[in-house]
RNA sequence: GGAGAGAUGGCCGAGUGGUCGAAGGCGCUCCCCUGCUAAGGGAGUAUAGGCGCAAAACGCUUAUCGAGGGUUCGAAUCCCUCUCUCUCCGCCA
């Protein structure tokens, strides 16, 4: 959510920035919130008056007067009527607040000045080198082709359990995706300072709007109804309506949000969570694309690294959080470069975002394993996530999340850059202790 | 799933219709006193909005006692619904 004083002070230059990353509010945020600002007034005003008489009969009461008596009745003939004029007044500006609340909902977050405007990304540095066909003395498989070939990979199976876009592994592949998730996590807890944590795969809608993923991005969401009262009937209530669980599409849901309405101590900051967790998204809209493969999937695991920061420190983070994920992939030798994102690919949440990509030999190409992004206090607000600052007063932190990285992803990377002339794949060095001291995958003996 | 108890400020805890944003204590901040320390005395100590002021300080004002609704001139207090926590029983990885 996007300050609303910014809003007021500074409408032109929220369009603009809004503009462009592609969005156009619809309706007219000035005049709905010069709106609001009347009718709250004139609330306010009739709560002032119901007060200040609601005080002074209390003041005869306990004077000794009585209800019947002639001061009272006169103050109470001056108030009767304002409950209904106060209740009109506050429907009213429920109402527009409610619409105002939908509005601000809904809106990006701005780019930061420093954000490609021209529509592409820029490449702020890579490492390592491709290895392109011609590297290696033999035709070059995709994953899919190598992880069936080797038995290790089965989409049939999981297609028969779920349908598309789930998959099985099995054996030692199974244990090498394992392997890598411990090794990113151990790396992120030994050497980069995260804490580890375990969260909840489910979670609350509030959870999903303090993120930025509701109310806009519920299609790409899995939903779980909660059962929440027996009989049809007593539904009528708004307290009774429906509220759903959801699976988490990434687990900076859930680690951000524990940050959501808490004032944390100065001395706290900054503070660094990772957790390994399951992906759930629906991937409502992506028919046809990435059909084949481990590629894009309902399910996937992922590391994920979540700062919660001081305002000022934020940017100095983000670089050092795009680092911590580029360290996996030096270890792990795989080539990669990393992006900068221009305002148009930008999450709905973030003001400025790298994405790292790791290279695929077999698609000749980059893929993206890995987005970090600074919040700034965009998710903070949403959520009231704050700090006490130097003055002990309390302000929205800034919060940044990125991959640490995508797994499965990663093993697509490691199953293509260490594949072998005889189908065999090569595990690389910093795994092996994972993985019981062996150093390649081979196939499968049933 | 059944039965019961509860939710108040940073924390503990009082408050069952009226000068209650909320006693008291602890903690914290500032000041005073004591040549150090201990003890003592005084003042202050929520958050988010709106209005006023060029602005800060400040002043006025509104909301907030788990959440949402209701009754009432007036609700922390009464009524309804929900959420969460705790205890006991049952079931269970």
């Amino acid at each position: 959510m996007l300050d609303i004083h910014l809003l007021r002070t500074d409408l032109i230059k929220v369009l603009n920035g809004l503009s462009s990353r592609g969005f156009q509010p619809t309706e007219d945020l000035k005049k709905l919130m010069e709106e609001r600002g009347s009718i709250r007034i004139n609330t306010q005003k009739l709560e002032e008056t119901r007060n200040k008489t609601a005080h002074n009969v209390g003041r005869l009461r306990s004077a000794g007067y009585d209800m019947s008596d002639k001061e009272i009745i006169s103050l109470l003939d001056q108030t009767k009527k304002i409950p209904k004029q106060l209740k009109d007044a506050k429907k009213k500006l429920g109402n527009i607040e409610n619409k105002l609340n939908q509005l601000l909902d809904v809106i990006p977050n701005l780019p930061h000045d420093t954000v490609p405007k021209d529509g592409k990304n820029k490449e702020v540095r890579h490492w390592g080198t491709e290895k392109t066909s011609g590297s290696f003395s033999f035709p070059v498989k995709d994953h899919v082709t190598i992880g069936e070939g080797l038995g290790l990979l089965d989409f049939r199976t999981a297609t028969k359990l779920s349908g598309a876009r789930f998959s099985l592994m099995v054996g030692e592949l199974a244990r090498l995706h394992r392997a890598l998730a411990q090794f990113m996590l151990d790396t992120h807890t030994q050497e980069h300072g995260y804490t580890e944590t375990y969260v909840p795969y489910l979670v609350n809608a509030e959870s999903l709007h303090g993120t930025g993923q509701l109310p806009k991005f519920e299609e790409d969401l899995f939903k779980i109804p909660r059962k929440k009262c027996e009989s049809e009937e007593s539904k009528t209530d708004k307290g009774l309506q429906e509220e759903n669980w959801y699976l988490i599409p990434t687990s900076e849901v859930p680690l951000t949000n524990c940050a959501r309405n808490e004032i944390v101590s100065l001395e706290s900051l900054p503070i660094k969570l990772t957790t390994l967790t399951p992906c759930f998204r629906s991937e409502a809209g992506s028919y046809g694309k990435d059909t084949r493969g481990l590629v894009r999937q309902h399910q996937f695991e992922k590391v994920e690294l979540v700062q919660l920061v001081h305002p000022l420190k934020s940017y100095e983070a983000l670089e050092q959080l795009v680092g911590h994920a580029e360290k996996i992939l030096q270890k792990l030798e795989l080539p990669y470069r990393v992006m900068l994102l221009h305002t148009g690919d930008m999450g709905f949440s973030a003001t400025m975002t790298y994405d790292i990509e790791v290279w695929l030999p077999a698609q000749n190409t980059y893929r993206e394993v890995s987005s970090c992004s600074n919040c700034e206090a965009f998710q903070a607000r949403r959520m009231k996530a704050r700090f006490r600052n130097e003055k002990g007063k309390p302000e929205l932190l800034h919060t940044l999340n990125g991959s640490g990285l995508a797994v499965g992803r990663c093993l697509i990377a490691i199953l293509e850059n260490y594949q072998n002339a005889d189908g065999s794949v090569s595990i690389p060095e910093v795994l092996r202790p994972y993985m019981g001291g062996i150093d390649r995958l081979k196939h499968r003996e049933k």
